[in-house]
DNA sequence: CAAGTAGCTTGCAAAATGCAAGTGACAATG
DNA sequence: CATTGTCACTTGCATTTTGCAAGCTACTTG
């Protein structure tokens, strides 16, 4: 239970400080599976395709919580399980994923056609809608 | 020597192209230096506040190059130099470095708050006006 | 021509990453 | 109700990346 995280900062730039949250090889793909694929455990995470080490996941869970972008909860009926959840500040990142999934769409060849068709459809709707969703499940997922 | 980057993608998910090509500590540092304070030497990105080390600020040039998001060129007026500028698909990440500022802005304490007010008054005008200064600039650029 | 200057490279220590193999608390099974 | 399995990690260790200081080479400036 240890956040003994952000020793300093490099500078007060809000882009840096993005880039310190968030700026290495996995937390975005962290949160793209939870905000996209549903994902809230570490079995799920570990099974991403991308194939991340159990050990930098852990790492970065930890970081992650410790930045207050993702929350964690005991599952009530498996006593094994944690829950890992998106927090305000995890939902509120939905637009730089949109953001960086066109980019991609954009300029490299990549799979998911479908989903960047979805975002350039509508960013705005689509941005909306993980909102919606993930209010939901906040909600009912209640404990605590 | 030269470019044997790309050696193979972890997966064909367009945020982890993303992700591959951006995520670390300096690249989208260098962006924003190149995008928003017409940086466009060696020696201008290394003098920037957080301090990037000589032969990082080589490699992720040479990759940021390889990966085509920006380009380089001979300073005709001055042989030890060379000019760093953004490529079109270096421009188009206007809309990404906005939402990852913005995010910041939102959660975190930083400086800039000017720079945070202007994009939420009207990000696309923002963005707009980003690719008019790099429309004339690029156009423009032969030497000062 | 000597003294900068620009854009790197090199050497080396330190930190981060990746992989395989545990571990301890629970849960399901026979 | 003991055994086997699962879950969320840790640990140990090799490899890779990063960071720092110090070059180095092709230019330019005085």
């Amino acid at each position: 239970m240890a956040n003994k995280r952000q020793p300093k900062r490099r500078s007060g730039c809000p882009l840096n400080a993005s880039v310190e949250m968030l700026g290495d090889r996995w937390s975005l793909l962290i949160i793209r599976d939870m905000m996209l694929l549903g994902s809230h455990t570490f079995k799920e995470f570990l099974a991403s395709y991308e194939g991340i080490a159990s050990n930098i996941l852990a790492d970065r869970l930890r970081r992650l919580e410790a930045y207050g972008i993702i929350r964690t909860q005991q599952d009530p009926a498996d006593g094994r399980k944690l829950i890992y959840e998106l927090a305000p500040k995890g939902i509120d990142l939905a637009p730089v994923l949109t953001e960086m999934v066109l980019w991609a769409g954009r300029h490299e060849k990549t799979e998911n056609q479908a989903l960047i068709r979805i975002m350039q459809k509508d960013k705005q709707k689509f941005i909306a809608e993980i909102r919606r969703r993930w209010a939901y499940e906040t909600a009912s997922s209640k404990s605590k």
